[in-house]
RNA sequence: GGGCCAUUAGCUCAGCUGGCAGAGCACCUGACUUUUAAUCAGGGUGUCCCAGGUUCGAAUCCUGGAUGGCUCACCA
């Protein structure tokens, strides 16, 4: 960083002092490999047996009250912390003057018998301890932790430290996407992988990050999507498979999008969406147990719960509950047109009647949603890759997965039709012509795909972010992304 | 992109209608062998986000900018 042009303050110029002296003292302030045998929180956890016993442990320190000939301290790993007790008679007088050198943050080794403070904390009464790594900054203060969320995304390792519960929301957040993949395999998925970077980016509505590849001298793109290869594959034969991968999408930054995200996408040949449901709620629910032994989460004061099955509904149906508007009874663009216009909705003239049916439900509907649900009956122009309904060849047969108020899972049964799909396509291309960049675009080498024959299939996408922050109750994508996109805080430099 | 709000010590924050830059923790010096927000005595460590402007005088008022938060728009 700006280290060599920031000037040392007082509390660094301190902490580098120290370093010289352990050195001078023939200490080396950052030590080697260390073999702790326990942790913070086994050794509380069986105290009983561990009481009078010795045991190593490794960690930062947190805190330290020093009493002139004796001194406590915390020391943090990672699964808690626990008292230690350092004694001038117990280490002797060399040891203990080097404790004087120890800061709040440095990383130590300890070695130490077991036993209860008078007040019965759980401590370790320090025999020897060796240094592993000297903190050259202060850490933030004792009690109100790390606030300014600015600080908090930038310097994340500084957040992990100090707030508990940032380290525990990460935790989880591994354990739910290795839940899912337990799941997903045990029920016979196979994991791929497909390319990030591609030539066209599609299975999607949104704009892409465009790169070059040097020796190719190509545009390549950053893939909005994992649907498209993931068919191919169904093509291929694969018949099961999933990927849980980055996702990028160049648009806005809001506390429910985030430019890099984490999906899951699912496909399953001889399937299609109803299977999609089952398997949706089914991994929600079957996360939620696994990972928090719940059947339901409570989310912002809310309780929510996941049992399966979900309610399905129509987006005619809900639109008609929530706004009045019967789309049943709309025949046509003109009609749906002047139903939006009743509505008060400024829409450009010519919008179709499906683009419309989505409007309202937008507006309308899905912020209402605040139990899990899913939405059934989308219209074929905002469904570009899903099968039409043989019954309304306006809808398709696709389905949203919708709780608190946010799309959490998106899936149909998929346009397996190579001759529908290019329509489908050239359609999307008109839109793109008519200045929409997030239409979608031809891929030819699709369409060749599903020309070989895929098989009716149903396939699924899960925005995994989303779902974290439901199960984890944070309400900004970017406290369940460790590293979120933030601008550079100098800029033009 | 629009609106609103925030930015002061390492951290958390106070600083009124313009008048010498503040507190707690942290840090430094000293005392203290079961403390735990340890305690006691002493010490303020600062580009008041940046650049202009108004004024005898600006952390404070004005203009522009930066970053962040919320929100609207955007966003399968």
């Amino acid at each position: 960083m700006e280290q060599e042009q920031e000037q040392l303050n007082e509390l660094l110029l301190a902490r580098r002092r120290k370093l010289e002296e352990l050195r001078a003292r023939g200490v080396e302030p950052f030590g080697q490999k260390f073999e702790a045998d326990h942790y913070s929180a086994d050794i509380i956890e069986n105290y009983d047996t561990l009481e009078g016993r010795e045991v190593t442990i490794a960690g930062r320190l947190i805190s330290i009250r020093s009493h002139g000939k004796a001194a406590f301290a915390h020391l943090q790993d990672y699964r808690g912390k626990i008292q230690i007790y350092i004694r001038l008679d117990q280490v002797g007088q060399e040891k203990y003057e080097l404790f004087d050198l120890v800061d709040i943050g440095d990383f130590v080794g300890v070695t130490g018998e077991v036993f209860k403070t008078r007040k019965g904390e759980v401590t370790v009464n320090v025999k020897d301890y060796t240094y592993l790594a000297k903190s050259l900054r202060p850490l933030p203060e004792k009690w109100h932790g790390l606030k300014d969320v600015e600080l908090r995304y930038r310097q994340r390792y500084v957040d992990l430290i100090v707030n508990e519960e940032v380290r525990q929301t990460f935790i989880d957040r591994s354990r739910i996407i290795s839940t899912m993949r337990e799941l997903l395999n045990e029920w016979g998925f196979l994991e791929v992988e497909t390319p990030i970077m591609q030539t066209i980016a599609g299975g999607a509505l949104a704009r892409p990050f465009v790169t070059h590849h040097n020796a190719l001298d190509i545009k390549l793109y950053l893939r909005i999507a994992t649907e498209l290869h993931l068919k191919r594959l169904l093509v291929g034969g694969l018949d099961k498979v999933y990927e849980i991968g980055r996702i990028f999408r160049n648009e806005g930054i809001s506390t429910i999008h985030n430019p890099e995200f984490t999906s899951v996408e699912i496909y399953q040949n001889y399937a299609d969406y109803e299977d999609m449901m089952e398997i949706t709620e089914n991994l929600i629910h079957q996360i939620a147990k696994k990972v928090f032994g719940t059947d339901s989460i409570e989310f912002q004061g809310k309780v929510i719960d996941l049992t399966p099955p979900w309610p399905r509904e129509t987006m005619i149906d809900i639109v008609r509950k929530y706004s009045g508007v019967d789309f049943s009874q709309i025949p046509d663009d003109e009609t749906a047109f002047q139903a939006a216009r009743k509505a008060g909705m400024e829409l450009d003239k010519g919008l179709p009647w499906g683009e419309i049916l989505y409007k309202f439900f937008e507006m309308y509907c899905e912020e209402q949603l605040l139990e899990p649900i899913f939405v059934t009956g989308f219209p074929v122009e905002v469904s570009p890759l899903a099968k039409k309904m043989e019954s309304d060849p306006r809808l398709t047969l696709r389905f949203e997965g919708f709780i608190a108020g946010w799309e959490i899972a998106n899936a149909f049964t998929e346009l397996n039709d190579p001759i529908d799909q290019r329509e489908r396509f050239e359609q999307q291309l008109g839109k793109r012509e008519a200045g929409d960049d997030e239409a979608h675009v031809m891929d030819e080498d699709f369409i060749n795909a599903l020309e070989y024959g895929m098989p009716p299939a149903g396939g699924l996408g899960i925005g995994i972010d989303r779902m974290i922050m439901l199960l984890t109750d944070n309400i900004s994508i970017r406290d369940v992304i460790l590293f979120p996109t933030l601008k550079p805080r100098s800029h033009g430099e």
